[in-house]
This record gives C-alpha cells, structure tokens and sequence, in this order.
RNA sequence: GGCCCAUUCGUCUAUCGGUUAGGACGCAAGAUUUUCAUUCUUGAAAGAGCAGUUCGAUUCUGCUAUGGGCUACCA
C-alpha cells in the first residue's frame, strides 16, 4: 500500500528565512507536487528565547512570493491544526512523560549552573563534557533519585527536563534517500533534552517527531545539519513505537558562504553584493537586510536559480518554470556535496526571464519607474522603450538609467565618442540628415531607415561616420537602439530638436 | 578533540567500469549589431593524493589530505 506523500516545511521563526531555507522549502513543495501530496507549512516555535516578531510573516509572505503555495499551515488551517508549535504545548508533554514510563526517558533536575559547571571542569581535565551513559548516573536524575524524591522536587517546583535515555554501545542503521545508508553507534550520542519545564515546551527533537507523526509525515527534507540527529530521531520513533510509520529521510547538502568558509548564515547580510533573504528584512533593532524582491529579481528566475543549485534534471535544460520543476523534480538527482552560489549566475537567470517577458508585462513594471522619475509615459510607450531596451536590462531598476534619452536630450556628449565621430565634415551631415528626417512621409523607423540611407548614398556620404554623429546628436553617448527606432519613438519634433541643438553646441561656429 | 557527511574546470554540474570527461555561469577571441546590449561561433579551464580490486578506473574499496556539518534546557 503506498502512503500518501506529506511533507513539511518546519522553520524557526528566529530572523528572516534565508536562501538556504527557502530551497529547502522548495525542493519540499516540488516533491510534494510531483507525488500528488501535501505541503504543510509548520512553525517550529519552541524557543521562546530565539523567538523574533515578525519573522512568521516573513516567512509565509516569502512562500508567496515565490510560488510555494502551502496546503496545510497556520494560516490554511487542515486537519492536524495547530500548525504552530507553541500552540501545541500541551500534545508534547504527555509524549514526554509516556517515554518517561517506558524506561526511555528520565528526568533530569541539573540546573544550567551546575551543567555549565560540570562542563567547564570537565574541559579543564582536557576531556568533552556529554550528557550520556557514562554520568546520568551520578547525576540529580530519577535514575539515581527514589520516586518520592522525584515527585517531591517537582512538587515544590523545582525546575527539570526530561532527557533522553540514549541506549550504550548500539549500531543503529538509518537510510538517507539522498546519502544511502549511514550507521552511527549510539556511544558517541548524549542524552538530548526533550521537554523542559521552564517554558513547558518541548525541544526539536520531541516536538518533530511528536509532530510528524501526529501530521502523518511521509517525507521528512531538510538540510544536512540534521543527519548528526537522524539516529535519535530513529530512536525516539522506535520508543513511541512507531517504526512502521516512520517518515523517509532526505538531508539536503547545505549551502555555502558565496565566499569564506562555513555554510551560508543569516548573519552574512548582504556584504558580499547580493542577497541571502528572498525578502527585504527590518529586524526589530531597526537593522536592514536587503532582499531578492527588492533588489529587483523576478521570482520565476530566483527559483530557477534555487532549484538548480542541489539538483539537476540529467539534461542540459536550465530554464524552468514550477510546472516543468514539479514534473521533473526527484530527490535521487538530488547532490551530495554543499553548494557554493555565484552572483552572476543568479544575474544571468534574471537577464534570461527579462529577455523572455513579454512587453506589455514589463511596461506594467516600468510604468511606475517612469512615473518616479517625473516623466510622461503611455503605455503604448513604455511597451516600445522594453521591447527596445530589454535585452540590456538584467533587472527592472536597470530600465531608467537606460532609457532616460527616450525623454529628455542629452545634457552633455560622451568625450571619447566626439573624439571618435565628430569631424569638421559631421554638422553638414547633420543639417542635411535633420532635413531628412523633416521630409519623411511618415515617421516610422522603415521609412525613416530608408530615407536616410537613399540620402546617404545617393550622396556618397559615408553610414558610419553619420549615423555615429547621429546618435551622438539624438542619445549623446555610444549606446542604445536603432537610430530609427529611437527616433519614431521620441517622434519628429523632438529628433529635430535634438540634432538642432546638437549643432547649436557641438558647432556653434557653423 | 570526537562523530558523521562530502570531494570532477574558478563556480554550479553531467558521467551510474571502457567518453577526445559533456553542459552552464564567468573569462578571452571572432562574427553579427553602421553604437551598445542581445544572439551566434570558437578558446582557455577539472577527475585532491596514494594504494588496492579489475583486462580496464573519474566511477568500486581502503588510507591520507581537504572542505563541511554536528557535538546547547537552539533549531
């Protein structure tokens, strides 16, 4: 009998979720959508200490934006809600305490002193310091301590955890879907806390396999720093009892720092010149992160470029949209190594879905850029400027800055283009070439394009020399569209004007 | 330190024992664009090292090196 196929996307609202996240919630969504599953959206808030405001609607609004829609969640709602949590408090007690019967789990009553204590002595002897076999023991446990004490420290409030009871000596044998098989011997673990009774809230560890199996987890996809927990997660789902049910695992290779050493942080910022949010983040200290959104990155390209740094379909394609993603996702093509990111390559996916909008779609964008620079602008208009500029733009707040000389004339001539194009013979060109264009029949860049060169010909008048003078008269640098393109868009009188005050300036003397 | 994971051009990657080791970004050159960009063509650029298994290893195994992760009453 196959299980339905249910993942989740479990982040900490801790800051703003980060790339990293994001294609982990990703490579979720795709593998949920290609099996006919579901995608659950979790907040893992059980640490009240780390809890940041705002950081839960970051993360949903940051979801939306990219395409990942959630089908279960705290906002969705579903059959398993709440989806958050703290809101969940009183579920994970009552595992706690069934593990605590079962003999798989004790309390424990170290106050963070006397641990931080132990720890800093037993470094002091140069050894490692770890909650296991070797000192529960000897430690304020139930495993040392009679029942009566146990139940009178709690009575009088003393504050505890529950620990795992971490077995000695055992192989346990776990399967990654990405990674194989992977053995890790129990020795080497600690006794992890599963519930403290200072916020009444469970850690990761309880809270998640509490919670997956509770939500009927098929899948469980999440970054490579939890393979080191897999073998207490296999533990804790063997002392529940729930073996048969189990989830799958896959840990995705982590993402690394663009430059420098470690995996990629949230507190990298945005020194390194690009971004490691999807969205632009305030912190509640006031502190500014940018954002993929904001820097101007269509969310189509930021996908495309998350989807491919883990994974690759086999094939030599490298544009996709979620749809074709969804149909070729699998986690078997999944790497196994970390992934460094190149800004450029990041660009270039931009540039790719730029040249490939439509003009009406960009004019829609461009329109308010154009309205913040305090210039008229119709639609018709702003849809023949992108058409025109679009394979020059890499982002959207690229189009100003290029597309200026479309409303207004240059206030001043590139030095080194003069220097290359303006000879004595030019301001004759150009009186003769604004004459031209004053005559054409109709201002449309086919017909504009053959006046001109019927008149440069039949002259003998050399193309490059004028119609390089031409641009600098019209754009004042050496870049930009075709000349007549240009022009039909500006339309006749302000080309005339142009190439007039060109030689008004250029050649005042003539 | 301990445990675990990984290791192909600068970067992202393909290769599932036999290939001139392929593609993409970036870089360089050329073509096109009477400018620039786009586009196209071409080029430089890689199997960490050492053993072993094998007729044959980038591919399998071991060791070393390197990188990464974890080692909290954080996730």
């Amino acid at each position: 009998m196959e299980r339905r196929v249910r993942v989740r996307f479990a982040p900490s609202p801790t800051g703003p979720l980060h790339i990293g996240g994001v294609r982990t919630a990703l490579y979720n969504y795709l593998f949920a959508r290609r099996h006919g599953g579901d995608f659950i959206l979790r907040i893992e808030d059980t640490d009240s200490q780390r809890f940041v405001p705002g950081a839960e609607a970051y993360i949903t609004e940051a979801l939306k934006w990219c395409g990942i829609e959630v089908d279960e969640g705290v906002a969705e709602g579903g059959p398993h809600a709440p989806y958050r949590q703290s809101e969940r408090r009183e579920i994970y007690l009552k595992y706690a305490l069934q593990l605590v019967e079962s003999g798989n789990a004790y309390y424990a009553f170290d106050t963070p002193e006397e641990l931080n204590a132990l720890r800093a002595e037993t470094e002091a002897r140069g050894e490692t310091f770890s909650y296991n076999y070797q000192v529960r023991e000897r430690l304020a446990t139930s495993l040392r301590l009679s029942a009566a004490e146990v139940e009178e420290r709690i009575a009088r409030g003393d504050q505890w955890v529950i620990r795992f009871k971490m077995p000695e000596g055992e192989e346990v044998h776990m399967r990654d879907l990405i990674r194989g098989e992977v053995t890790m011997n129990t020795s080497t673990l600690d006794d992890k806390v599963l519930y403290k009774s200072a916020d009444r809230l469970p850690t990761y560890h309880l809270a998640n396999i509490v919670d997956d199996h509770l939500m009927e987890i098929s899948h469980v996809i999440r970054g490579e720093e939890w393979l080191p927990s897999l073998p207490l997660h296999y533990l804790l789902y063997r002392a529940f009892g729930w073996e048969q049910t189990r989830p799958e695992f896959a840990h995705l290779p982590l993402l690394l720092k663009p430059t420098g050493k470690g995996k990629l942080s949230k507190r990298d910022g945005d020194k390194m010149g690009f971004p490691v949010f999807p969205l632009r983040w305030v912190s509640p200290d006031g502190e500014t992160a940018h954002g993929y959104r904001e820097d101007g990155y269509f969310p189509e390209a930021f996908i495309n470029m998350l989807a491919l740094l883990g994974w690759n379909p086999g094939t030599e394609q490298e544009l996709f949209s979620m749809q074709e993603l969804i149909e070729q996702f699998s986690l078997e093509r999944v790497s196994k190594s970390g992934a460094r990111f190149q800004p450029e390559k990041a660009q270039w996916f931009n540039a790719q879905y730029m040249h490939r909008k439509s003009d009406a779609e960009l004019a829609e964008l461009y329109l308010p850029i154009a309205e913040a620079h305090g210039v008229e602008c119709s639609r018709q208009k702003a849809e023949r400027i992108v058409g025109l500029m679009k394979s020059r733009a890499t982002f959207m707040s690229d189009f100003w800055e290029l597309s200026d000389y479309f409303f207004a004339a240059p206030t001043e001539y590139d030095a080194k283009y003069m220097k290359k194009w303006w000879k004595p013979e030019t301001p004759r060109y150009l009186a003769e070439l604004k004459q031209v264009l004053a005559g054409a029949d109709d201002f449309q860049a086919p017909v504009l394009d053959r006046a001109v060169n019927e008149w440069m010909d039949a002259n003998g008048y050399p193309h490059g020399p004028v119609m390089n003078a031409f641009r600098l008269a019209i754009v004042g640098v050496g870049k930009g569209p075709g000349m007549f393109e240009l022009c039909e868009v500006i339309g006749r009188e302000e080309s005339l004007e142009r190439i007039g005050r060109a030689l008004r300036e250029l050649a005042p003397e003539a």
